[in-house]
DNA sequence: GCAATAGTGTCTTTAAGACACTATGAG
DNA sequence: CTCATAGTGTCTTAAAGACACTATTGC
């Protein structure tokens, strides 16, 4: 058999054997903690078992739609607070044996939320909730889905020194210090607050004020701190580094 | 239904029929200047249009594997010199419409290579050939590719500056000089000598020492230069950073 | 008053960049 | 010899981090 007779007989505009999903790594802060979004599948394979949200892609549905469409429906989140979430593509999953069922290529999003209630599982759930990424170690994911959600940790960790995506994180509205909060916990390092604080008014296009302040201290006391909103910077300049890096260079 | 009979009663053509291939951003650097490895097509959709290396992704078969093989039979080059390429994923595109036959979901890869031979084009090719970046300005591509293209260039400006990636592009021993001349194609500045000098000699891990020097000085004249090979590092720290990039921030 | 926090001042250390300079080798 | 280049020295500036301190609020 020739190449070009063997590439005839596995074509697949013949023989569609394979299938494109989308999965969406959605991650927010709730209580100070990073929470990842797990839906309980409703059916085979991997029935009961926890698992990213996601779905098959639909004839003529842009990839980043089908996450879109797969996170609201799985959740029961959308209107006004869909528009809140922002989602970007992390990569894509092709072994050949990671699904049982047939040869299925996964592009997995990264979705960022500021805190979000509780989501409502969708007709392919049993069950939705958000986990405290702390919790993950002790939770056996479908699929390869812990690999997925590991990229995906270490692609937001990475992301928040040079882009402004601790912003998609808070309010439309937010203190330095609740900004400083989604550094820490995704981070999980302690920051310095007044080295911290001047560093984010430091980078130009991070934050801008919003001349307001909170209406009342800290719950244990303290002053009221000025309210900024996220500036016009798509990338940060100079980044805000992660400390003590030196280790995970090798 | 248990979950051994859901499997058996599963029919993988119940779902849409999406194709996947692996298109390849191959870059090298050729007498001075970045090329970018590019086939023309010998069949319909854009038969004749010059356009990446790819094809559809085989049954059982990996996508960076896919990949591989692609660029492997597009360009007739294999063996050794491949072992010296280096693959990474780039990204996916889906968009509906992205090919006329059918919905096809691409997943782009990015192939970094010291400088090779001249292609020979494979059997879905009737020509190959490196193409100067800065001449891909004066030729239209197939498909999206043209998008594909720019995003894999982004992508490999950006990790040279906190990857060891510049080493893939020149040999297994290299001066500090060729290796800024890596930098200075690739981002299209010039650099500073000497502080670059220090710079690289500085970041742990970026080289190592060979203990040997160049046979000759260089063709205009000069002290012989120092070899070095790649180190150990995986990450650059801290980064060798492009200069001037304040005003593309916002 | 006391504890906690927002925000600022200042000093040290590290890194980046500008510039000068020496030494080496091709022609 | 001349000229280009490898490699180093040194100074300036920018940025990161340590630490101290004041001011403002809740309790």
């Amino acid at each position: 058999m020739s190449e070009e007779q063997f590439l005839r007989a596995y074509d697949p505009r013949d023989y569609p054997a394979v299938a494109v999903t989308v999965d969406v790594v959605a991650l927010t802060i709730r209580d100070g903690a990073l929470h990842l979004l797990l839906i309980q599948r409703a059916e085979p394979p991997f029935e009961g078992c926890w698992a990213l949200p996601g779905g098959f892609v639909r004839p003529d549905e842009d990839l980043g739609a089908a996450a879109r469409r797969e996170f609201a429906e799985e959740t029961g989140l959308g209107g006004e607070q869909l528009r809140r979430v922002h989602f970007e593509q992390l990569a894509s999953y092709g072994t050949p044996d990671r699904d049982p069922r047939m040869r299925i290529v996964s592009v997995a999003h990264l979705a960022f939320a500021p805190d979000l209630p509780e989501p409502q599982a969708g007709s392919d759930a049993s069950a939705a909730q958000w986990l405290p990424v702390s919790a993950l170690a002790s939770r056996q994911l479908a699929f390869d889905h812990e690999r997925i959600v590991a990229d995906g940790l270490e692609r937001a960790r990475s992301k928040l020194e040079y882009t402004p995506l601790a912003t998609r994180f808070v309010g439309d509205e937010f203190t330095i210090a609740e900004l400083r909060a989604v550094y820490e916990t995704v981070w999980g390092h302690p920051l310095h607050p007044g080295n911290f604080h001047r560093k984010v008014l430091s980078v130009p296009g991070l934050v801008e004020s919003t001349g307001q302040t909170t209406a009342h201290g800290g719950a244990k006391g303290g002053p009221r701190a000025k309210l900024y909103r996220a500036g016009d910077a798509r990338l940060l300049h100079p980044a805000l580094l992660r400390p003590g890096r030196e280790e995970t260079v090798r």
